[in-house]
DNA sequence: CTCCAACAACTAAACGATTAATATATGCCC
DNA sequence: GGGCATATATTAATCGTTTAGTTGTTGGAG
């Protein structure tokens, strides 16, 4: 009952999603020894991850031929799970509301003045090149 | 060992925080109440996760004089709550680039050309108000 | 002073996230 | 085809979040 349809990635499963997504895709092998080695995850921590990210719909996996593993590929976009974050974190802390959120990171402190310019030369692009 | 400092507020605490945010200081009994009566959480779903935010260091309580309920307040307040969780939103998706969040927040298609308007002019009144 | 209602402390159950050990299957080299 | 390396499946331990029941404490009404 009023389970959510999106389901924000966590850290964990962020971090499986960009190997993913910066290689197309992957066995659970390669994703494993695509991740920082720091980390130093085992193979079965990586599979059991990857199945949950196959239960929300982030991934799906194809009985590869021409080789024992199974090979993921994204079934969600980074522009899309990007997307849903931004909407998730409006929908928390700005009651949805884009300008309260764009004039937040305007006031940020840590960016200064060159940053601010680059933003509003981004503007101006998108003024000019309209969607 | 490498615990998190800021611990970004999960859902359930979130809602207590506006709680008190809203009313400056409160005990356990009137957040309880304040909460959406669809809700309907028992006064100690309510206190256990007020400790767990004593604990991640969002709120303190003082015995309080004249009367036997603790007294709640903010030990941070909602701006930079806010200001966390758009930093987090910004190291796990955008390389911790305020330009790329506002550059999508500016694509999102639910976006329309009024509200984008309403942007411009906001970062025009930012540019005449320097902070 | 007694007792009730409100409060706090303790405990814990349900759940998901994260991690991994163990067990089983399988392709491939020789 | 026997056995090693690699994969997948099963299981579960640990932890944090969310929810709430039970028990003990206390202040105030009468």
């Amino acid at each position: 009952m009023a389970k959510r349809k999106w389901t924000t990635l966590t850290e964990a499963e962020l971090r499986l999603m960009n190997v993913l997504w910066n290689k197309g895709e992957a066995t659970v092998g390669e994703i494993t020894r695509a991740l920082p080695s720091k980390l130093n995850l085992a193979y079965n921590t990586v599979l059991t991850t990857m199945r949950i990210l196959e239960r929300k719909g982030y991934v799906r996996h194809s009985n590869s031929e021409q080789g024992r593993a199974f090979i993921y590929r994204p079934r969600v976009g980074r522009a899309h799970a990007t997307r849903n974050a931004v909407r998730e974190l409006l929908r928390r802390f700005f009651e949805r509301s884009h300008e309260s959120l764009v004039l937040n990171i305007l006031q940020d402190e840590e960016l200064d003045e060159r940053q601010r310019q680059r933003i509003r030369d981004l503007l101006d692009r998108f003024d000019r090149e309209p969607q």
